[in-house]
DNA sequence: CTCCGACTACTACATCTGTAGTTTAGATAC
DNA sequence: GTATCTAAACTACAGATGTAGTAGTCGGAG
């Protein structure tokens, strides 16, 4: 199997969301668009840090052919999104999913509208699925 | 307002779970609850400087009257969880519960049935809520 | 050519986390 | 009362994290 993605932490997390938002970037690109996202603008040497670091965990590609370098994310947002929830899920509410969702509603983050909204475009894509 | 409560990191939220399955314990009965959640038991020193940390964070209370010490949630299980919760859905999710959910489904974590059962919970206790 | 500015590579460092050892003071068993 | 045991207080410490400074390099402005 691949190896195992290691998960960003915070920061990392943060910085990669910006590079997902460019599709691709130049440290100065991403410092730029991590001003755009969280209102405060990181130091240049930060941002190289934490592309650094990401690197180090597979969760970026450099391509250092290209002056100054360009960074790309290897992987889809959905696909570490839902990674970071899995381990979320397992953590916290020790894997029972209805339990979290149940928390949602509870918080008001949810609404019945938007469970139905939700069943209704699972209906969908399933429908779409095989035609 | 209550002045923020801190939120623990994981190894004082696992601490803190074996202390609301035991209701309240001493550092002997927290250890030996670690153990059996979790498979391995913590030394004794590090139970007590992880409940030590979380009656700082203000998330436990200490009987110090009694000896040994007795230790005590301060809140409740699912109010915590649910704070936990909201930073992880403000934090990942950018606060789209919808889009949450979806990936739960996507994960395979829930199914469309087990929306329905939630909606179904929901609107039971919304019938009973006002009766 | 020479200096400047953009970049990358290395280094730094205060906190926070997880985990536990050492010291001490009161309770207990003989 | 003296050795022993227990539980609490204090101390330790390596690794992760967030944040950034400094040194060295290379291509272009003049």
């Amino acid at each position: 199997m691949p190896p195992k993605r290691i998960e960003p932490t915070k920061a990392e997390f943060n910085t990669l969301r910006a590079l997902w938002r460019l599709k691709q970037g130049t440290v100065a690109e991403v410092k730029a668009a991590c001003a755009g996202l969280y209102g405060s603008e990181p130091a240049y040497t930060t941002v190289m840090t934490l592309l650094g670091r990401l690197e180090a965990k597979q969760l970026v590609k450099v391509d250092k052919a290209r002056q100054p370098f360009l960074y790309k994310p290897k992987h889809k947002e959905a696909s570490v999104l839902r990674a970071r929830l899995q381990e979320f899920l397992d953590s916290v509410f020790e894997g029972d999913a209805s339990e979290l969702v149940l928390q949602l509603v509870q918080a008001e983050a949810l609404s019945t509208a938007d469970l139905r909204r939700i069943e209704g475009k699972i209906a969908a894509r399933a429908a779409g699925e095989r035609p």
